[in-house]
DNA sequence: CGCCAGGGCCTCA
DNA sequence: TGAGGCCATGGC
């Protein structure tokens, strides 16, 4: 399915953000969030000068609320961005080279407002980690094939995804983004299953037909 | 107008 | 442990 997404899609280039600072930050915006809205607060921040952990630890939550405002739940994510910078002021970048990931995973879900996802984002994408991100498309395009309940705990699915693909960063980190992708396009909440890539797979095809013959919806 | 968007915290069984 | 309420803007 990742070849098949990969081939379809091309690669997705994520994450679209050009520093370890900057991923972090719209990791915490994006929280149940169109990007498009994260990214008018992104500039916003930018033209403030305050794309910084640094000078987010230092800058007064209510300016900053005002600021990322486009991107929704803005008083409760100028919170998480102080309690975020914070951490990474008091525990700089450097300070986890070397150190095992599933440390930092738990400190980093020691922070207000840093959940799993947010946290296997960071790890993914700022700190090229082989954590696998599960996020709602992942959620719905998991179910749908079947690989998972859809009340499924994240790192159930989590583990799911990990134990099947080969640990590469790189790998985690292209088919995270080709499910959101898919997710946008085809695995909407009402399913395009007609024009979907995924349809056409020899995987998909068996599956279906197994379905079919123990009675289950598609 | 309603739905949805790359969640997480808090409360209460 | 987990279900439910809450937080909020902007595009379609």
């Amino acid at each position: 399915m990742y070849n098949t997404l990969l081939r379809h899609f091309g690669p997705q280039g994520w994450w679209p953000g050009e520093s370890k600072e900057e991923i972090i930050i719209g990791a915490v915006l994006t929280q149940n969030t169109n990007w498009a809205n994260v990214e008018k607060a992104i500039k916003n921040l930018k033209r403030a000068g305050l794309l910084s952990l640094r000078q987010l630890s230092r800058c007064k939550e209510q300016r900053l609320s005002a600021l990322i405002r486009p991107s929704g739940y803005f008083n409760i994510k100028a919170r998480r961005l102080k309690a975020a910078a914070r951490f990474f002021v008091s525990h700089p970048f450097k300070y986890w080279d070397g150190l095992p990931a599933g440390e930092f995973r738990n400190q980093l879900l020691e922070v207000h407002g840093v959940g799993r996802e947010t946290a296997d984002s960071i790890l993914l994408y700022a700190f090229n980690q082989p954590s696998f991100v599960v996020d709602a498309y992942t959620r719905r395009f998991g179910h749908r094939h079947g690989f998972f309940a859809s009340k499924a705990n994240y790192e159930e699915i989590r583990n799911f995804f990990e134990s099947y693909l080969p640990g590469a960063p790189q790998i985690y980190n292209e088919f995270h983004a080709l499910i959101v992708k898919l997710g946008k396009e085809y695995c909407r909440p009402r399913a395009l299953c007609d024009s979907c890539p995924l349809n056409k797979s020899q995987f998909f095809l068996a599956y279906s037909k197994n379905k079919q013959e123990s009675h289950h919806s598609p």
